[in-house]
DNA sequence: ACACAATGTTAGATATACATAACAGGTGCA
DNA sequence: TGCACCTGTTATGTATATCTAACATTGTGT
């Protein structure tokens, strides 16, 4: 899984900690998403999508083998 | 959280087990996440989502207060 | 009414998301 | 140089998604 949480933090720029705490979790848990080591929740995909003012599938981004 | 997986799955004429088995999950799980029971990981809702022919944010929906 | 398919429920086991804490490397700025 | 901030990593613990199996209920057709 790839994800644009990087690219939209600093685009609105906010820091992984900042993130972290606008979305109600650790900020190692921010780093482990954004270097897509583990597949979230779908509640915390959302919150995190809705606070980088995005959607889900444009934060979060599977490859179609990863699916299959 | 609402889902919308009981009528996409009407439409398209599939039981849960026929869903279960192409989103390769047990019967269960599919059963539970219809009623809400429990928060998919997002590589599932995925799943979900395409094998019915529809995105995640149209099958699986969050109220605000859930996400708050 | 009977048979069978579809759905619902429950209990126990396993994997893993996420929390917590602690430490390390990098970058910029005084 | 030094400090403060941001980021990355690792280890351990806890909560919960998902599996498995077994049984109960509801619906549907004949």
């Amino acid at each position: 899984m790839k994800t644009r949480i990087r690219e939209l933090r600093a685009k609105t720029g906010i820091t992984q900690e900042e993130l972290a705490q606008q979305v109600g979790v650790r900020r190692e848990t921010i780093v482990f998403l954004e270097k897509g080591k583990y597949n979230p929740s779908l509640k915390l995909a959302y919150r995190v999508a809705r606070t980088l003012g995005s959607t889900i599938e444009e934060v979060f981004i599977f490859e179609e083998e990863e699916l299959a």
